[in-house]
DNA sequence: TTCAATTCCTACCAATCAACTAGGATATTA
DNA sequence: TAATATCCTAGTTGATTGGTAGGAATTGAA
């Protein structure tokens, strides 16, 4: 799996953060409750998305979480990114990392790259508005 | 990381095979030499690869391993999904799992449906023979 | 003012996985 | 028969995953 519980329920959190974009705060229990989720393990996951200021905190009671700004300005890519780290397939094509000594003869690493910036593509071209949309679609059809 | 040391040095050891195609069976150590890598570790490695038949085995003196195919015929996908298991972004989306019961509803599925997606036609679209050109473009520059 | 709700923070834990190593059996050829 | 290889099973060690536990700090409402 390429996406650990971090990513996969960081992306629900955000889902459900997003679909009450505009509502005011939402309590992480809210959250865990409604995707079935245990609150104590997403406290873990939504520390490093506040810090990292995709998402405000209001303490104390009648607080919680919101989206920072609105969820078509909030990519995947972010979320994901956050909670699970870079998404390259090898380090040596990792940003963070020290380049390879090999870079320049190595021909995996041409295949590396090429895998990366597809995945790259992806998760920076959908927005947590993408996701909303996609979920009121699946969710109204019956209604 | 995308990939494991599993699928980076598998891809390395098919690419070594790839060059040596036609020249007859290649022992492992000289692979593991060539590469800088632990023999007895890609012992392990190259196991699963001659059991889904893309390498052939000859044992005992003078033996060793050759591709059981052209280059061009191996995707480097076929390597990885041996090595590294279904590169499927959550279990959702994995060939060999039983569907997620959530899926009708289920916004995030098909986020992890285009990162699949998209990761499957790089690699299905990449073969052993353009890894070797890319190899012989990339270190017969300088000659 | 006090209490309940809530975020925030650190530490711990068990199970699994990743990356090897070790040791030996079996096959082939010079 | 010795040297060279593949083949197979079983460790081992450290890191990672997916949590839990406990409590301090903050805030709104009764
Ligand atoms: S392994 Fe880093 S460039 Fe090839
Ligand atoms: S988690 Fe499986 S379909 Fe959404």
């Amino acid at each position: 799996m390429i996406l650990s519980t971090r990513g996969r329920y960081g992306l629900k959190m955000m889902l459900e953060l997003a679909l009450n974009y505009g509502k005011g705060a939402m309590p992480l229990k809210d959250i865990a409750n409604k995707q079935s989720l245990s609150d104590t393990y997403l406290e873990q996951l939504i520390s490093p998305l506040r810090k990292s200021g995709l998402v405000n905190s209001t303490r104390g009671a009648q607080g919680g979480y919101e989206l920072s700004k609105q969820p078509s300005e909030i990519k995947v890519g972010d979320i994901i990114r956050i909670l699970e780290g870079s998404l390259a397939p090898a380090e040596c094509v990792s940003e963070g990392e020290t380049e390879c000594s090999k870079a320049d003869y190595c021909a995996t690493r041409l295949l590396y790259e090429k895998i990366a910036e597809s995945i790259n593509t992806v998760i920076d071209t959908i927005t947590l508005k993408d996701m909303v949309d996609d979920y009121h679609r699946l969710n109204n059809k019956t209604k």
